[in-house]
This record gives structure tokens, sequence and C-alpha cells, in this order.
DNA sequence: GGTGTGATTGCATCAGGTGCAATAAGAACG
DNA sequence: CGTTCTTATTGCACCTGATGCAATCACACC
């Protein structure tokens, strides 16, 4: 990521990511699939806890404020560090390739809440339809906390869950 | 299409492409930024149409009443070819590359949406968040037609937005 | 000290993608 | 009809990402 901050994405190449890390570009290649991976280690973790907060979560709560507790859970880690945050959003937004793989990310990890929604009871339609609403509710929420972090994220999504109640709210 | 859905999206080459199409690669490159855009000529076409319906619909409906509505009418001319959907969308998922792309195009026609959604004088978030929902009940929709294109893209389309407010009526 | 296992590497190879300069193909014009 | 201007096509050199395979290295374990 340092390199990618300094040079940016296309500049740097996989040689120099191996370089930098004492490997050669066939080593890279065995850790990670493809170069815009080394970008979403970090993700990949973010996903297995969702799942796993999902999975404790209070069964009483309704599919959406299930969900959207599971990503605030899941991203407590994250509260500390705005800054990181920040810059990886930077580079993704940057590139053009990074966009599309996160893009992709969220919705593998939107599959998987909608599957667990529905093991908590919900019909495969609506485990969809909010799994995908606690997705947007969770990326708008970090957008916002990253430009004012100051209130902290668990606050921003709770921000951004009542602001999308009362935006769907008239029209649902 | 019909060389990607006779040999697969991988083992086509932009050569074969090319001189099936009585070019060569270079003037593929010419005509199309990368491999995976040949399949999505058509979606571009697509979104000038639901912008073009979204700027036309009745000023008085909700933000998602309208963007439905612009789906709605810019989907008409697709009704009558199920099968070719059908086949894109099969394309589409067997590969990785395809799926990230085509999440790419939907969340950049979303973008746009939003903005049109705003013109008519809903809040930037407010938009945002109806945008995405109209994107994802149209998505929906489309997968359920595929399936079964009996009752029409028409009527799917509908269905699915009276699903999405009963998931989301509870939660809201 | 020897052995087995996994990580690392070198190498050859391929496909996607780009910049640049040359050239072919026409359309427009006198 | 001939010229000119524009645009599409091409060839070529070159780079990066990515993969398969075989060799080898490092090292824990016995």
């Amino acid at each position: 990521m340092a390199l990618f901050i300094e040079h940016g994405y296309d500049a740097v190449t996989v040689a120099d990511i191996a370089k930098q890390a004492g490997l050669t570009k066939r080593s890279f290649f065995n850790h990670f699939a493809d170069k815009r991976e080394v970008m979403f280690a970090a993700a990949d973790a973010f996903e297995a806890r969702v799942l796993d907060a999902l999975g404790r979560a209070d069964p009483e709560l309704e599919p959406l404020d299930a969900a959207v507790w599971a990503y605030s859970k899941a991203a407590e880690p994250l509260g500390d560090y705005p800054d990181l945050a920040r810059a990886r959003g930077a580079l993704i937004e940057s590139s053009a390739e990074l966009q599309e793989r996160n893009l992709m990310k969220m919705a593998s990890m939107t599959a998987k809440v909608a599957e667990l929604l529905g093991a908590r009871g919900a019909s495969p339609r609506e485990a969809a339809f909010v799994s995908q609403a606690a997705t947007t509710i969770f990326t708008t929420a970090v957008d916002d906390w990253v430009q004012q972090p100051e209130h902290g994220l668990d606050a921003a999504i709770r921000n951004a869950l009542s602001e999308f109640r009362s935006a769907l709210g008239a029209a649902v």
C-alpha cells in the first residue's frame, strides 16, 4: 500500500511489490491470485467478522437491524484508524480495476449475509433486499465517517441507518 | 457473443474476435477499451435510455416510483428477447471479470440515476438510497423474468417493487 | 546426519493492452 | 477526373499481468 500511495496503483508493477517484500514476482502470485487482491486481504478478514457477528446476533432483531448490527460489530477494530481507511478508499477510487474488485467483494459479502439472514428465518427475497440495504447503509456510513471521523464509525452507521429509513420510509 | 457462447469467454482471445469480424487485434482495441467492453455495448445504450426516461418521468412521482418507471420504460425493447438476456446473463455469470465489469456498469448507472433524482428535488442522500434500491429491484426483476419470461418483464418489475416494499416495509 | 515437506525461484510462454508511425480507404471538392 | 483531407485500419515493438512446470532451497523433524 505504501508503494501504491507513493507512486500510484498503475505505476507500481508486481515485480516492484515483490522486490519490496524481498521476493520474486513468481512468489507474489503464490500468495495473491492477482495484483488487485493485495488490497483486499483486510477486506476478507472483515467479511469473516461480519458473518461471525451475524451468526451471534440477537435472534429477536429484525433482519435489517441484525445485519447492520453485525457490520457495526465487525467494524469496531477499524474505528481507531480512519486515516488508513481514507487512504485505502482514495486508492481504490483512483483505479477502475480496484473499484471493480471492491464492488465484487461487496457483492459477494452481500450474498453471504443474505444467506445467513435466510437462516435466521427471512425469505430468500427479503434476505436479499435487506442485505443489499445493509451493504448500502454500511458503505455510506464508512464514506461519511472517513470524511468526518470525529463522531466515530458506530455513530455514522446508526446515522446512515436512520437516514435510510427516512429516505425509504416515504416510498415504502 | 456467439464465439463466447460456443467456446467460453476465457477460451476466446481478442485475436479470435477480431478475426471473426475481419479485423486485426489492434483494430479491436480501437473500438473497445478492453475485451470485456464488447459485452456491454448494449448496456451502455440501455443506460442512456434509462436516463432519458427518468428525465421525462412525471415530476409528481415519488423518487422510487420514478426511477423504477424509468427502468421499466427503458427495458421495453428488451422484453421481446428473453433468450438473449438469458444467454448474456449466463455468460456474465461464467466469468469473474465480466461480473466485475457488470457491477461497475450498474454502479455507474446507479450514480447517474441518483444525480437525476437529485435534480428532481431529492436530497443527495435520499437520491443515493433510492437509486440503489431501484437498481436492486431492477436486477432482481430481470433475474426473475429470465427464469420465467411468460408474464413479461414489466410485470416482473412491478412484482419486484412490491416485494421490495413488503420486505423493507417491516424494517423501515 | 538424513529425510521429507512446503515455500521460493527460474524459465518459458501466453493474453491483454498501448503508443506510434505508416498506410489504406473514401468522401468532399475544385 | 484528379487532388486533398479525414478517418479507419494496420503492423510492430513493447510492457505487464498471469500461469504451468520443474528445480531447488530452507528447515523442521526424526
